[in-house]
DNA sequence: AAAAAAGTCTACTTAATCTATATACATTGT
DNA sequence: ACAATGTATATAGATTAAGTAGACTTTTTT
């Protein structure tokens, strides 16, 4: 499962994303609409931001706003950002690689085997889906039955 | 992330699966040779007998063994009688369904829908493979360089 | 019948980690 | 100067996973 840092990470850049190139929106707006707790997502924001996703304005009038175009940014960088597995094994892993402890050769284990393809089917879908397909998938979502 | 819980289990019905038709093995057998803690064990193939999976014998001589051909044992039937996530968002699970508590409108979330389709590439695979795989992928991968 | 060899069952404990909150600080705009 | 906003770190609380313990039951062997 995702975490909840990982989920409101998402849900946050999806609604900066919508205001790319228009002017900041503060956190407590985004904290607001999507139920997302204030301190909590200053946070993930914070983390966003270092990493180079966001950018920030101090004082009245200020906010986070997104640095890159969101079809420039996909799910899966965010996923390893926040620190979300991607893969369902750590041994599996390939940016948060660990020995599975109780292993007695990893070589040759079938069932990570089968959790290399899983990953990879996922690792696919993910990034070659961006902030931006969000937007669409949910405009398409709402034009069929919202 | 699998617990480790599925992954004993896993493993422990791959050790039972290269045994089917012949004697019951026994769970310390089975501990030791895995690396699995034992009483850790004990319950996990508990859960699997009464799950129909595998049958018991106790008394010297007694062990466990498969009930099914290995092959009609699906790695993602596993994981759901283990209580492995599947699915990466809980509103997408289709076994283990719960509203996410930030969601705003789930029908229209973009965020879900793109999880919904890995959740579905996660299960084609996962469903498509059993314990009998498992085993033959082993085997594929020591000739190749075991 | 007794003893030994397994599995059965329930409860408890520990440890980890995720989630959230609190508090003090820094910057910007008016 | 003051209010609005983000920055940073620390800590508390909640939840769950992982593992352990111990007494009990059934079966086989002697």
């Amino acid at each position: 499962m995702l975490s909840k840092k990982t989920r409101y990470a998402l849900k946050a850049l999806v609604v900066l994303g919508k205001n790319f190139g228009g002017t900041p929106i503060q956190i407590s707006k985004i904290a607001t609409e999507e139920h997302i707790p204030k301190k909590f997502l200053e946070q993930i924001l914070l983390d966003l931001r270092n990493a180079g996703l966001l950018f920030s304005k101090k004082g009245s009038g200020g906010g986070y706003g997104l640095v890159k175009d969101p079809a420039d940014i996909s799910v899966v960088q965010i996923l390893r950002l926040t620190g979300g597995p991607v893969a369902l094994l750590p041994c599996v892993s390939l940016n948060f690689y660990q020995k599975c402890d109780e292993c007695v050769n990893e070589a040759t284990c079938g069932v990570r085997d089968v959790f290399v393809e899983v990953r990879d089917a996922t690792v696919k879908i993910l990034s070659e889906t961006s902030i931006a397909d969000l937007i669409q998938r949910e405009k398409n979502l709402i034009s069929s039955f919202g």
